[in-house]
This record gives structure tokens, sequence and C-alpha cells, in this order.
DNA sequence: AGATCCTTTAGATTGAGTCCAATTGCCCAG
DNA sequence: CTGGGCAATTGGACTCAATCTAAAGGATCT
């Protein structure tokens, strides 16, 4: 994705563009991936760009809430972000804690269950826990 | 669940009985409910117990790794560790940070994916967020 | 009693994430 | 241009769930 696809990506999510933000989108948009705010501090710094620890964190908040990416909660600790926004599902390998995107869309729940009073649907993650096969 | 009950119950599950097993075990096991560490050693202390903080995060680690309870990252901030065991899956209410139960159990999953080589399936959990409905 | 082994404990430490007050940078009105 | 206004950025202090460590406690056996 270029610079001027970036830039255009963000001002249509709402974003206004910075050096920054578009050095921090600049990697996590870069291909289908799931990252960690600390892996992009570093992959910033490997690059020799001077991007503050606040700004990532604040960029990737924001990036979030505008819907530019999406935040996952499955390693207690810590937040990864996901580059790809279409809707669809995890693997989480458990031993090596690692996330992967689920290569078939077609999962479908069936009888979803009605939401409590007062209450609208955000959306459903379903994630498939697995581990090395043990002989 | 009575005193003898919690023994029982540990022992099933291959865990030796101590006095401060038996008191994390009867706070969480009360009744069907997510809780975390913290949540469970301001509850003790409430009750004038004097369980240190490191014996309630091994406790609740080793329950977790016997099966007597299951830890869920939901919360991006902390671990709750969930008093139900038989399989089911939940809503996430975003605003207030709370999980609850889904109470209908016949969530069924179509076209469950391929799993990547040399892994096997440890559980499949879904995750319904839920937000406050802007009228 | 002593020896062995598991469990508990206080307190130090880690590390992702947040907060804050000061600075920087951008845009526009005069 | 010029400087006032305002959003964005920044270094560093701070928070707090979680982990680690090394010592003490407790049970069981001989
Ligand atoms: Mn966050
Ligand atoms: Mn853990
Ligand atoms: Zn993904
Ligand atoms: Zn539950």
């Amino acid at each position: 994705m270029s610079r001027m696809d970036i830039q255009t990506r963000l001002t249509e999510f709402g974003i206004a563009v910075t050096s920054q933000r578009l050095e921090v989108a600049g990697i996590l948009l870069d291909k289908p991936q799931h990252l960690a705010a600390d892996q992009i501090l570093a992959m910033l710094r490997k690059k020799g760009s001077r991007v503050s620890k606040a700004t990532v964190y604040n960029t990737l908040h924001l990036f979030a809430e505008k819907g530019l990416v999406r935040a996952l909660h499955v390693d207690p600790s810590r937040t990864f972000y996901d580059s790809t926004i279409h809707p669809h599902h995890h693997f989480y390998h458990v031993d090596i804690g690692e996330l992967s995107d689920i290569p078939d869309e077609q999962i479908r729940i069936m009888n979803l269950p009605p939401l409590p009073p007062g209450t609208e649907l955000e959306n459903v993650d379903v994630l498939i826990k697995i581990r090395d096969r043990k002989i």
C-alpha cells in the first residue's frame, strides 16, 4: 500500500493525517497481520523512526476507534491489532501464542441467542484454540 | 456447595487439598460467575482470610490447569476465571466491561474450517460483544 | 527426632499500558 | 509574514495485574 493510498485510507476513516500516523499505518497496513503496540514500536525504531511510545499507543487506539483496524484481546499479556477489518475469525495457537486468520470465511453461527434487553450487537468473535498434536 | 463437596471436587481434579485452596474454591465455585484474581483476593480479605496474593494467583493457575475452572481472556486488563466448565459461550458488554453466560446453549457453529496441519482442536470460544443501545 | 517434599508467603520486580504537563507543528486571521 | 489558537506529540513518571524469588511453613514418613 503506497503512501498516497494510506493517506486516502486515513481520510476515509475520519482520521487527520500526520507523519506519525502515516508511519504507524504504513507498518500495520502493509499486509494482513496481527501486531502488538510494542512490536510496531520496535519496527519503527529499527527503521530509524523517532515516533514516541505514547504516540504509538494513542494512534492505535484512534485507529481502532475509527474502525481502520481491529483490536484483539486474545493473548492475556497484550493487545493485538488486526490489519484486516473485513469480518473474519481466528485460530489461536496456544503453544506458541500466535494468532492466524481463518481462511474459510464460511463459518456460520446458528441459533444466535436473544441479546440482553437494552443492548445491541457490536460483533461476534469466534476464536478456535488449537495446539500441537500430541502423538 | 459445602466444604465437603469442594474437598471432593478438588480431589476429583487431582488437586491436593489445602486450607488456602479450599478458601479460594469456596469463593469461586459458590455460583456460576466470572471473577478476576484481585476480586477473589479482595473477597477473601473482607472475610478476614489471610491467604496471600501469590497463593491466590498460584491457586487459580493450578485450578485452570487441572480443569476445575476456566480462564477467560476477554477484558484486556485482566484474566477472569469462570466457575462454569460445561462448554458455553459469552456475552461481553463492552460499555461496562462485564461478562455473562449465554443462556441458550444451542449456538452451533457450521462449516468449522480445517485445522492447520500438525495441530488439534483445544476448544472453540464464541464471544458476542454487545453495547448499550443508542436510541 | 530428622529428612524430604510440597505449599505458602512477603516483598521485589516486570512490563504493557496510561497519564501528565510541556512542547511542537499546523492553519488561518489580521 | 506573523502570532494566536488548537490539535498532536513527547519523555518520563506512574499504575497495576501478574510473576518471580528465596525463605519459611507444614505435612508425612521412617
Ligand atoms: Mn486499550
Ligand atoms: Mn496466566
Ligand atoms: Zn485477523
Ligand atoms: Zn461463563
